[in-house]
DNA sequence: TGTTTTTTAGTACATTTGTACTATATTAAC
DNA sequence: GTTAATATAGTACAAATGTACTAAAAAACA
């Protein structure tokens, strides 16, 4: 890709990150940049075009990330949770902003559409496996563990939202947070076995 | 209060639930409440008084239903959750910008802080009776019961949220799905006893 | 009734913002 | 080296928005 354009997308996502989408203006990231805006419109015909970029830079990241090793599956499904949310960080400004962007975009809102649909159909194959080894438990109500996918969902995406409308910043630290949290909301889940195995995970969590 | 004041609070809560925050200008809110910009400004001197007597009333109104029925424990636990997502619902414009008018309004944003903190301790007391009447079990895993009030807490706020970015409505169909999720979730931290509780409360839910 | 206070309407303004448009400058192609 | 393309800068503009200000109407009050 272009220089300039790689330059927009970056100072574009740090303004985004730090101000939140509506309080950053296209003078505001042409300076960052330090381009003109006549030239920042030459590479982005429009600002939601920038976003687009932007969003479309983040679905790539994590879908890279998105596999499950089968030696270690606890600890990998785990894992990817994690990783998924230190890519989330990265840009979080978008699901700061996830209602103000989806009621613009369609495009966005469609394609993430059909990626959480996607992503849920995974989560539950995933879940089968962990079952069929006896790292999850059957489940004891009907769409337990689709039920677990949605709230996973939700807090994955909302989960910077849910700290910032506290906090006064954002820091690393709540990626920890957030590791704490789902871990313990799967804990519930697990065989007993694979209790023992989370528990040589997380000593630092044993009452 | 005043008459016209409450049609200004009715027509603009029902303006920001339909097309968000920042799509509503004053002029449009004057227009549906049949009055005029100047005498809409004499009543809320700023925007964001109008903001912040929603956000009050919001608190207020959740404020009201807030106590937990001795006889029934599990039930009424259930109950109240539903409930105040019922009133969140009549307001959801506010969740749905949470993250923006937190940043705008130090003194909402300081306010919900506040209590957040209260409800949690007010979460914690109520497990704790519910634990020595025999409704939950203890914790397996360190603050597993902190960390189980943090996840609803962002689903309760930020569900509504969810569901828009892939719906392009929100209805109050909703309530019954966060209803589901919800209860789901508690569900692993039920003793046996409330477990068989639980299924006759929701029989529809059996494997 | 006359006067003061409260309520309502209308206008005007400063600011911001996205973007359209034009004119150079730089680079690439032949 | 001339031409064509790409890239950059600068200006201009229309639209929207919050709000300040003024004046009239209505209500309350004495």
């Amino acid at each position: 890709m272009n220089a300039t354009k790689q330059k927009i997308l970056i100072k574009s996502l740090n303004l985004f990150n730090d101000s939140g989408i509506s309080n950053v203006s296209l003078r505001a990231i042409a300076d960052k940049a330090g381009i003109s805006v006549g030239n920042l419109q030459y590479h982005f015909k429009k600002r939601e075009d920038i976003i687009e970029a932007l969003y479309f830079q983040l679905v790539e990241k994590i879908d890279s990330i998105l596999f499950i090793k089968t030696d270690d599956l606890l600890q990998s499904f785990l894992n990817i949770s994690v990783e998924i949310v230190t890519i989330l960080y990265e840009y979080h400004f978008f699901l700061l902003d996830f209602i103000t962007i989806t009621r613009r975009n369609q495009k966005i809102k469609r394609h993430y559409s059909e990626l959480s649909k996607r992503r849920e159909i995974e989560f539950i194959k995933v879940v089968d496996v962990l079952i069929k080894n006896g790292v999850f438990r059957e489940e004891l109500l009907k769409n337990e563990y689709h039920s677990l996918f949605k709230r996973i969902e939700v807090i994955s995406n909302f989960w910077f939202s849910s700290i910032l409308i506290q906090a006064d910043v954002l820091s690393r630290e709540s990626i920890e947070q957030y590791s704490l949290l789902i871990s313990q909301s799967i804990y519930p889940y697990l065989t007993d076995e694979a209790k023992n195995q989370y528990d040589t995970i997380f000593p630092s969590q044993l009452v």
